[in-house]
DNA sequence: AATAGGATATGAAAAAAATCACAAAGGCAA
DNA sequence: TTGCCTTTGTGATTTTTTTCATATCCTATT
């Protein structure tokens, strides 16, 4: 019965699974990393070692079967008898999301959202560097934010020519927010965080975040008219 | 074709449901609900007056059924034959989601992001007026926001006492996030829409909507990294 | 070194959510 | 008014997600 040959490690899954097809996850899973990340992070800076699943289970209001079998999805990271190692296992989420990749992006939009984005530590802390801000606003054209340089939005081809940018961050108004995209995504950026109220998708091999401040308030409302969702546990 | 009077509306399911029971509404429909309503929103500006659910579908990157079943949660406010009347549809969908409550809400913490949120049209277009912003920061305090008063945080816990308030808007550091939570529960306030990164939750007769624009980032990247989500279609 | 106790990993079961498929309602045209 | 055509509403079905239950493996103790 025992681990015969059993490779788990470094890719395959469980001794009967299907070898074929891409086993693709579940979007439901992706979307509570984030926050696990988030939660292990915190017991990081607080110099907690290790952690049991029930454990972590109370702090999150989360189940523990759940917590098991989300971690689980991508190889295990847990020891019998232990439990978690809280430096690995965030380590291990941080390289599943991407933050050890080192990410470059700019900020399109120098209004009060973008610069606020700029001068937070937002990016920094998951590993994206913001390199650049753009505007059409001849007042904020050359100054510099947060140690960011804000230049004109009109050099922005040229500048994705030049620089190697992936990630585009998209705090303009509405109704420029599908050219600056299609400018972004003919500048070869991977990815597009879209604060626009405009929705864009279905541009080819990038992938696009689009973020829906408005949806969360009317979800708010929904919840103290109803009564429902006094949780509070998820986002 | 406004043969929409039809009385179905006020409660009753259909003919053979159960009675049993009060019956929830499942998280996931009402996650969908927002956008369902920004949709028929830009339908509505754009002057259409009716929609199939196979259109709206083709325009959602959702199924269908699924936008039907979901519609027909709530009572059904569709009709065989024609389609759903954008206008009534927008509208049934707005109250459902509190838009015509008419809240009130302060914004504590007047730096970048505040700003941004008190000077978009995020609140109005949503039913909650912004009536003053909180701040420690005696440089800012005094100031007018988009017409909206800057005032000492300080002064906060007797503002709430004499001003009805029912939304609780959190754009501080980390740090101070709990503090001012329960000062505005206190208060009395029905709702806190927190943008801390700390997450808030389990304050009696509360409801908050945690907002972890971080989450969202690391969503993106991983997409990038694995190549996943390239549809966009979702949040 | 042996054993007790604790906690994961994981297949099975249950629950929840999405989709299907079609009867019935009503629009629309002649 | 009739009858065809469109499209909803909805029970049944399928798929996905969550939870359960326990064998297994590890730590810790004596």
């Amino acid at each position: 019965m025992e681990s015969i040959d059993k490779v788990k490690g470094t890719f395959g899954r469980g001794p009967a699974s299907r070898m074929q097809k891409e086993d693709e996850v579940p979007l439901a899973i992706i979307r509570r990393l984030p926050r696990y990340h988030r939660f292990l992070g915190e017991l990081l800076r607080a110099g907690t070692l290790r952690i049991s699943s029930a454990e972590l289970s109370r702090l999150m209001g989360v189940t523990a079967s759940q917590i098991r079998a989300d971690f689980n999805r991508f190889g295990g990271f847990g020891q019998q008898g232990y439990g978690y190692n809280v430096k690995y296992l965030h380590s291990k989420l941080g390289e599943l999301l991407g933050i050890t990749e080192d990410y470059r992006a700019v900020i399109v939009g120098a209004g009060n959202l973008g610069r606020a984005l700029a001068t937070s530590h937002m990016f920094k802390r998951r590993g994206v560097t913001p390199v650049a801000l753009f505007d059409n606003d001849n007042s904020v054209i050359g100054q510099s934010i947060g140690g960011i340089p804000v230049l004109d939005v009109a050099t922005l081809p040229e500048y994705l020519k030049s620089e190697k940018i992936d990630i585009g961050v998209l705090t303009v108004p509405k109704d420029s927010a599908r050219d600056v995209c299609d400018t972004l995504a003919r500048g070869g950026v991977l990815g597009i965080w879209n604060f626009a109220s405009s929705e864009l998708d279905g541009i080819q091999g990038v992938v696009i975040e689009n973020v829906h401040l408005g949806d969360s308030l009317l979800q708010l409302t929904y919840a103290m008219r109803t009564g429902a969702g006094g949780d509070g546990a998820d986002e």
